[in-house]
DNA sequence: CCCCCCCC
């Protein structure tokens, strides 16, 4: 009964489809997921009654009429091997009761239909909303939407003798039936005038489809031809549908954010480029063009517009870098043409938003990226600094955004955004895309792909505004980014908190190349490097910031500094000291500076550098006392390289002595999630 | 062919 040929492999190596749910940008309280109840849609009120079949209606499909809402019956499913997508795709094996296709695929957000056990074999379906796609030489109909009629069981066979179409979406002559009942496109009574045909446009000639009258393919847009583009003699294709396989292809897609230009320069060479992110109603996809199609195209290209773009080249997106829900990308070459479209865009969804509310940014975990809308309460100067890791200059801007949610977070806006945002008369601030850090507890960091929009024309940004004028100006507002609230510079104990065997077990630091990551810890000091811990620095200050390089001793109170490549009469001295930590899990040797070391010390680096020339008991005595102190840490870690060697250097960034009440806190905490119970009589109360 | 998103 149901043909499943070998092609039902193959289709699924060519094929690809992405749900609409946006992955890699989940927060933690947002987790997507199948419900496990789903109505089953409801059926006409004479339950009994089996529609008929929309007779010819693949065999037109293919040849791009537009069947309005065909009926059809479903004659096999089959689910796709899963390839690293985050849901099931199902290929469906579909009878008009003339022909049957075995190219159509179920939309993901359909796949309810078959966890509920309402899309069966056998039952008919009403396709709403489809789309039939040429990938290769296959047809391909995704159906986007569909209704189904019948009950489970309630049809229990194939209905009629319906001829298999050819992959192509053809009929082989001998087999065809019935074909006067099937209308040549352009005299279709049925969807949009088509386009007229042309035999340069037949690319693929007819070996497999003698019958051209019936079986030509479609007209399909020519990148060659300069200067061609017609929009009525271009069949559209869905982002969604696109894979690297194809090479002729046109897509119809509103842009919804574009770069600005970057240029870049390496090893491989130097360049500049520009990328946008298009969205249809399939899918969204990124575009990257580079060099002399970013000068040709960016100025051509405006956010929130309609584009046709045709013949990219396409690659597997990295998701390292991409948000998008797609698993490819789009580079443009020569041949690409990105011509506005002035048509009605009713059909092309416009960007969208998932607004978190600024107090559940709370919830939210590290490095996830969300959608805010808030006042701008405040924004500060931008200020331009230099990056220590790249040495690269840029400019940042914090501002302040708040909601009525009543809470308040920092954004940070980067490079020229941050040169351009006004913040003047308090604007709505709505941005998509900005990542969650846990700098000074939760902050907001805009990303290149972040869209921001000021005072938007939205209801909800109209009504936020009304908020705040009316009360929200003088209410009583609470930050989550502050100093010292998750690991703030006052070494409170912060976010990230671990112990040390678990810093090491997860080898933090290791994954991102010379970006440090952050954490806390409480531990004990249990040994300190009391040789070499003091240098004589170089006392210069230069643009108000003091040297501190390392001098050389000539020996004749003359002082050399390398750095600022001068002699001088004095010096400073510094410290850096080197100590190890331990917890009850491990111990780690951690480096720090003048400031940390000095409040381990308990003395002044000019003070452990006078007992250092004068006094050898007096110095050492400063060590040992500074031995088995229980501290509160802040610190970073990244990887560096050792002669060949990488080796993980943590760098205290602050510290404190510890704070045992939040300490026992969390030690009750750790254990009653570990399921203990903690006893009575220690009136577990008393620490809550 | 980029892939930086920086601050502690």
């Amino acid at each position: 009964m149901v043909r499943l040929g070998s092609s039902w492999q193959l289709l699924s190596l060519a094929f690809t489809f992405r749900t609409s749910e946006f992955r890699n940008r989940v927060p933690a309280y947002q987790i997507p997921s199948i419900p496990r109840s789903i109505p089953i849609d409801p059926l006409p009120k004479s339950s009994m009654s089996v529609p008929s079949l929309s007779e010819g209606a693949l065999l037109k499909i293919c040849q791009g009429d537009n069947v309005d809402k065909p009926i059809l019956q479903v004659l096999g499913l089959k689910k796709l091997a899963n390839q690293n997508s985050s849901s099931d795709r199902y290929r469906v094996f579909v009878s008009d009761g003339q022909y049957s296709n075995s190219f159509s695929m179920l939309a993901t957000q359909m796949n309810d239909k078959i966890i509920n056990g309402s899309l069966v074999n056998f039952c008919l379906i009403r396709a709403n909303n489809y789309v039939c796609n040429k990938s290769d030489n296959r047809k391909v109909i995704i159906l986007y939407d569909v209704d189904v009629l019948t009950q489970p069981g309630q049809v229990s066979s194939t209905i009629g003798e319906p001829t298999t179409l050819n992959p192509d979406g053809t009929v082989n002559s001998t087999n065809a039936k019935k074909p006067a009942s099937v209308k040549r496109a352009a005299e279709s009574d049925v969807g949009p005038p088509m386009a007229k045909r042309s035999p340069l446009t037949t690319p693929n000639g007819n070996q497999s489809a003698p019958k051209s009258s019936i079986l030509d393919p479609r007209p399909v847009y020519s990148s060659s031809g300069a200067g061609s583009f017609d929009p009525s003699q271009v069949s559209v294709h869905p982002i969604a549908s696109l894979t690297p396989y194809q090479n002729k292809w046109t897509i119809k897609a509103r842009v919804t954010h574009k770069s600005d230009i970057r240029r870049w320069n390496n090893s491989r060479g130097e360049g500049h480029l520009f990328s946008m992110d298009l969205l249809d109603e399939s899918g969204e996809i990124r575009a990257t063009a580079f060099k002399e199609q970013c000068d040709k195209y960016y100025n051509v290209v405006e956010v929130g517009k309609l584009y046709y773009v045709t013949s990219c080249s396409l690659k597997a997106a990295n998701k390292q870098y991409s948000t998008l829900n797609n698993e490819y990308e789009m580079t443009f070459r020569d041949s690409t043409e990105v011509i506005p479209c002035n048509e009605d865009a009713s059909n092309i969804p416009t960007i969208t938003f998932n607004f978190v509310k600024i107090k559940d940014l709370a919830a939210a975990s590290k490095d996830s990226v969300v959608d805010v809308m808030g006042i701008c309460k405040e924004a500060l100067d931008a200020t331009t600094l230099t990056s220590q890791r790249t040495q690269k200059e840029f400019t940042k801007r914090d501002i302040r955004l708040v909601d009525n949610s009543c809470n308040e977070v920092n954004l940070t806006l980067w490079g020229q955004t941050a040169e351009t945002f006004d913040g003047a008369n308090n604007p709505v601030v709505v941005v998509k895309n900005c990542k969650v850090s846990d700098y000074n507890g939760v902050s907001l960091s805009a990303l290149s792909s972040s869209v921001i929009q000021i005072n938007p024309d939205m209801p909800q940004a109209h009504s936020l505004k009304g908020w705040f004028e009316s009360e929200g100006q003088s209410a009583q507002t609470q930050s989550l980014t502050q100093l010292g609230a998750r690991g703030g510079a006052d070494g409170s104990i912060g976010s990230n908190l671990k112990t040390l065997g678990e810093v090491k077990i997860e080898n933090l630091g290791m994954s991102s190349e010379g970006k440090p990551e952050f954490y806390s810890t409480s531990a004990y000091i249990v040994m300190l490097q009391k040789d070499r811990a003091l240098y004589k620095a170089c006392n210069r200050v230069n643009d108000g910031k003091a040297c501190n390089k390392k001098v050389v001793d000539q020996g004749n109170d003359q002082y050399r500094c390398e750095k600022c490549n001068s002699q001088l009469d004095g010096f400073t001295w510094r410290i850096v000291l080197s100590f190890s930590i331990a917890d009850s899990t491990d111990n780690t040797w951690v480096t720090c500076f003048q400031e940390q070391a000095e409040t381990i010390l308990n003395k002044t680096a000019e003070e452990l550098g006078a007992l250092y020339d004068q006094d050898q008991d007096g110095y050492n005595k400063v060590f040992q006392a500074a031995t088995f102190k229980h501290y509160d840490l802040r610190l970073s870690c990244k990887a560096e390289h050792y002669n060949d060697e990488q080796k993980v250097r943590h760098t205290v960034r602050s510290v404190v002595p510890i704070n045992y009440d939040d300490y026992k806190q969390r030690l009750i905490k750790d254990l009653e999630s570990a399921g203990i119970e903690i006893p009575d009589k220690l009136s577990k109360g008393s620490y809550l």
